[in-house]
DNA sequence: CTGTTAGCGCCTTCAT
DNA sequence: ATGAAGGCGCTAACAG
């Protein structure tokens, strides 16, 4: 009959330190590592820690020594590649740091304000996606009461931020779409939804300024979820707009596009381009293969959690933005000629048609 | 001159306690919501707080109610879309239980199981994929000391498991595939890299051994990244196995296999069929579209995040193992007639050729 | 209905 | 080098 394994109700530093026939304090101190214990008493003391399975309750700890270890992490949501890689990023990092990582979920919950107290009660430092319709109310619930880092937000009075570089970007992408002959450019996605894709916009208008011929046209405005772009798509296909070439604000929209475009009968790039952003798997798997713009996400979680712990322990904020530069993949659906490959087996996700 | 916003030093019970001059019992009174508190001292009390931005330190509430009000969950990783999926169900669910979650995953640190200790010391309970080469060390750390739930994995003396249906959805993909003529199929896929895997094959073989003709063939031992599919195409292109339907493990080596066997000319599903699991995006994208399994994956990680719940509140584990039911999708690549139209906008993603 | 008080488990001076 | 004791902020009896 084997042994039920039971719940224990969990050692505590006084077991560990009765077991070991010494005081707690010693138990502390050589489980933190501080110097000046014997060796004997550390012996004890860690064969009593390891026999009991000790790990001292989080709780305590925080309390005693008056920070959590722990960092949160405030997303929209997670569907598709983007916040994934965010999160991975961002995890690994402070894991590093000895940090763990509580992540709150904005999509759906109701008292948004609330919940992110409540998350700012239990952690040291926030992280925030600073580009979410959410992000406002929840910028101001933690304001001022817990070191608070913007990702790919704007910065604000004494809120930091740090993102993946845009502007420059969408003016190359627009700029590489023109080279290719292409006139009569649209720009599919809404720049009130958040500063990045307001940058975007932003690039793709200075694009058209920097040369002679018509300025930018309105952007489309209209979220970036595939059934958006699949509407969207009828209308181009029902002649409701004139386009030649598409810069949709990110790949899931372009991707839903073209596909509702190709099954209406427009060839792309043939009569239209479209490109996109994100550089989603997807993206490399669709014929013609997707152009799009590959940011540097999992290093931006990486660095956010990096910082979030410099102004954690003590750094002042900064008042600029950081921001990271991010790479052009060029693939057909922009006009270039088709390459063969997908990614080299074994190399990551590599393109070599890369500018 | 704007007002500098300080990190002021968060306020605790007492200095509520005395800006609403009153005692920090009836403090936590009212924010506990316990009845029997005068009307006038509620407000007094709430006025205070809201004056204070006031929110009990996490650390100290937990140590005095003796548990922590959060929920560990340990992935291995984030990529794809199956993980992200599991993990907005559980979060969302546990935040409706009032649960935070904090998150751990397994990917690349170096010694898991002191980190799943740790993170054992901070939460009342934790669900971990029991699907991953990294489960088994994990699990022992954990062993009785707080409750445990694991995910697509087996159960265990003691250890209760979650999961979704693997078998019988594999013998139903397999018999369709025998069904449109196939014979020579091949299962793509490591049984031993989580009990998922095994049973899909186990699947595979069942359907084989229910009606006449050969036994299903030895399994085709590769891990399930993209990088092996495209190998695994190659030596089939080379000529190095026969087969005229390939039944993959999972979507993201279905779809490597697929499109470097069409690189290379074959035809699919003409020359060779190609299904797999999880329904990722990129499988509606495709041509010919991908046919594949759709599991539950969200409701998968809100039951998770409820049973575990309920372990932590007292429920005993079951010793059984819980399963919830999957999806057939059938698109081109299994030989069916090619669907037109990919989700209808709005309505999520359901596609209309579904068993 | 309200205030006082004793822990919750741990860290950390301060003596010894 | 070690132990005793106070305190971290909060909850929950227990008195009034």
């Amino acid at each position: 009959m084997a042994a039920t394994p039971q719940q224990r109700p969990g050692a505590t530093i006084y077991s560990v330190a009765a077991l070991a026939g010494v005081s707690i304090a010693s138990v502390s101190r050589v489980l933190q590592g501080s110097t000046g214990v014997s060796d004997r008493t550390r012996v004890k003391v860690l064969a009593a820690a390891e026999q009991l399975n000790y790990v001292p309750l989080g709780a305590a700890r925080s309390l005693a020594v008056r920070h959590h270890e722990a960092h949160g992490l405030v997303l929209p949501e997670l569907s598709g590649p983007y916040y994934s890689e965010l999160l991975m990023g961002f995890e690994s990092r402070a894991a590093e740091l000895g940090q763990s990582v509580v992540l709150m979920l904005a999509g759906g919950k109701a008292d948004l304000s609330r919940a992110v107290r409540q998350l700012a009660a239990r952690v040291d430092g926030l992280a925030m996606l600073g580009s979410a319709a959410t992000t406002e109310s929840a910028v101001r619930a933690v304001q001022g009461s817990k070191p608070l880092l913007l990702i790919a937000g704007d910065p604000r009075e004494g809120v930091e931020a740090i993102s993946a570089e845009n502007t420059e970007s969408a003016r190359a992408l627009t700029q590489h779409l023109l080279d290719h002959g292409r006139r009569r450019l649209l720009f599919v996605g809404d720049p009130d939804l958040g500063p990045d894709i307001r940058d975007r916009y932003l690039g793709f208008a200075q694009a058209h300024e920097s040369r002679p011929g018509p300025a930018a046209a309105e952007p489309v405005r209209i979220p970036f979820r595939e059934a958006d772009g699949s509407r969207f798509a009828e209308r181009l296909l029902a002649g409701g707009l004139d386009a030649d070439a598409l810069v949709c604000a990110n790949d899931e929209l372009a991707l839903s596009v073209m596909a509702r475009l190709q099954e209406g009968g427009k060839a792309v790039p043939d009569d239209i381009a479209v490109v996109g952003w994100d550089d989603v798997m997807t993206a490399r798997y669709v014929r013609p293969g997707l152009t799009t713009v590959r940011q540097p996400v999992r290093e931006l979680g990486a660095m956010a959690a990096d910082r979030l712990h410099e102004l954690v322990t003590g750094a002042s904020p900064r008042d600029g933005l950081q921001v990271l530069s991010t790479e052009l993949v060029l693939r057909a659906s922009c006009g270039c000629p088709p390459v063969a490959t997908r990614p080299p087996p074994g190399s990551g996700s590599c393109d070599p048609h890369t500018v």
